[in-house]
DNA sequence: CTGAAAGCGCTAACAG
DNA sequence: CTGTTAGCGCTTTCAG
């Protein structure tokens, strides 16, 4: 079928080649660029659609000086990541901008997923909930823009995009406080990203309605959650539950229910991040909202900030959250 | 601090001028080749070092004619991607292949991220439980290897690795009905990737055993899995369930549970996938597991068959599954 | 509006 | 063992 030739992928040439013109304005018709005829655009494009051409990205980046590249680093087992992966697609889309992904799994830590993206000359990085030490953070950050999403990273170097959390919290405490419920309790975050700043912002709201602030240990997965809800079965059940997130408001609510305490009856619960699974009819968990479009706008739009060179006012964003009341908060005590 | 010349990223002559050899020699000594003496390398590595040197993989791969590239297209939402994601980057590396990660999104197609991958000159695509038609995965891969995990393809054109489906729902009914339960009912998961197959073997097993083989219809999500639930709750109750998988099982777990229907006391529950959601202590849902580790392993050994020209006997590679007996189907009838 | 020529940073032949 | 010489496929001046 095809002549002798190797059937190597096509490329520009071979475009200009068919449409008889040159490359450089082949080139301008594949790029959209101004400077060539209808009649021209037409041509080429044809040719390159008759012989199946596609770009070459890495040549196209290798040539020009900028990459329009945006790395973005994600935990391949964060429900929540996949959620802001799939925003910062459409906002990176909007001001012309590429994403390069690599994930942090079990067997592959954040130090190789952004050694990855080096390589492939981001001209940015966005780090959803890095677990890396401050330091670290800083030291990449003087290489190339950083932005860290739905952590907070004290350090003037790295651009930080996050919800209130505190505020959040707050929003969860005066809900419940509201409902009569006076007896909280906080199921923690650890040291996962985002924790501090939720169990600290349980502690100022528990302070100002003038109650104790109790706090256990959580984590991060239905398991912590389980675990958690033992403890406090253990003894006298409190009237609330804030949880860290959802994932672990799961595992308190199963727990709650295997144990045949009515929620919210007897105790109410308020997760975090209102994933998926919070929405579902069969949990239906009242959870504090994080704006993903948000967040994920405004990570990109800070990275291009630093790459435009735009002056930047604040090294931190900060987005209010909304406080989602579902069923297991929704009765009064 | 830095000199008035522009702080460019270092490139490889840099490296090579410091270190006062050709570009030529520093290359190999980054590349780890052949043909550089230990003090050479020493020098270089300590010049590369000193600079801060990170070598660009677009350049390499450029003037390469192999990329060593392995495209990935993957669902952002499923868990069980993720899973298998890690899995591919394990194999990948031991292989001495780089993984270009490409995910579908509720805004971004399957085309979409198909089509940044070919840009990114793969060698060979690894798509997993694509939504695409036979038709266009046929077309893909007469442009490059496609491997197809997670799902059959009628076609001779692409390779497939997946779990015998069919296999894994006749492990689960055998299960049931050793343990005496014979009125079995399967939850579908509609036109998902795998769910023909796993309905074809419920319908097999079912048969062999005698059985009425009903299905009703199901899904993907933990809402379908509660609608089927419901549905199942309006007639007389069977005493077993077979699921499509396991987020659709935790809905209809939920959902029996919140009719005070006990589990398996009543009905007994099987899961599909094993996944971390089924493992936890308070779910503890018998599912059946697909083996992450052999599945990814053997996508990527067959993207690399192919590129190597190594004779491929079977185009579809298909994995025995395992039953994980768990609470949900613990106690006998 | 169009084409010729010069690289982007790197690797792969070859020479020496 | 080391350096020189060509490009990979594309974009980008800069003439015409």
């Amino acid at each position: 079928m095809t002549p002798a030739g190797p059937d190597r992928r096509p490329t520009l040439a071979d475009v200009a080649a068919r449409a008889g013109v040159s490359t450089a304005l082949a080139s301008i018709v594949m790029r959209e660029a101004p400077g060539a005829s209808a009649t021209t655009r037409e041509r080429v494009r044809r040719a390159a659609e008759e012989i199946g051409y596609r770009p070459d990205s890495r040549a196209r980046l290798l040539r020009s000086s900028r990459s329009r590249l945006l790395g973005v680093v994600f935990g391949v087992q964060h429900a929540f990541h996949g959620d802001l992966v799939s925003g910062l697609y459409a906002a990176a889309e909007r001001v012309g901008y590429e994403l390069a992904l690599s994930a942090v799994t079990p067997g592959r830590d954040e130090r190789r997923a952004v050694a990855g993206l080096l390589s492939d000359r981001c001209e940015a990085l966005v780090l959803l909930g890095p677990h890396s030490p401050t330091a670290a953070l800083a030291d990449l950050a003087a290489r190339l823009p950083v932005v860290v999403v739905a952590r907070s990273v004290r350090s003037a170097a790295v651009d930080v995009v996050r919800t209130a959390d505190a505020e959040g919290m707050h929003l969860a405490v005066d809900h419940l406080v509201a409902l009569g419920r006076r007896d909280v309790v906080h199921v923690d975050g650890g040291r996962a990203p985002g924790a501090a700043e939720r169990r600290r912002g349980f502690r100022e709201a528990a302070r100002r309605h003038g109650l104790e602030a109790r706090v256990v240990a959580g984590g991060l997965t239905e398991d912590d959650g389980a675990a958690a809800a033992r403890a406090l079965l253990a003894g006298p059940l409190p009237t609330a539950v804030t949880v860290f997130n959802d994932r672990c408001a799961l595992g308190v609510l199963d727990e709650l229910r295997r144990a045949g305490r009515a929620v919210p009856g007897e105790v109410a619960v308020v997760g975090y991040d209102d994933s998926r699974i919070a929405r579902l009819a069969t949990v239906d968990l009242t959870s504090v909202a994080q704006d993903v479009a948000q967040l994920t706008t405004l990570a990109v739009g800070r990275a291009v900030a630093r790459l435009d060179g735009t002056p930047v006012e604040r090294r931190e964003l900060v987005v209010p959250p909304r406080l989602v009341v579902r069923s297991t908060t929704a009765s009064p005590r």
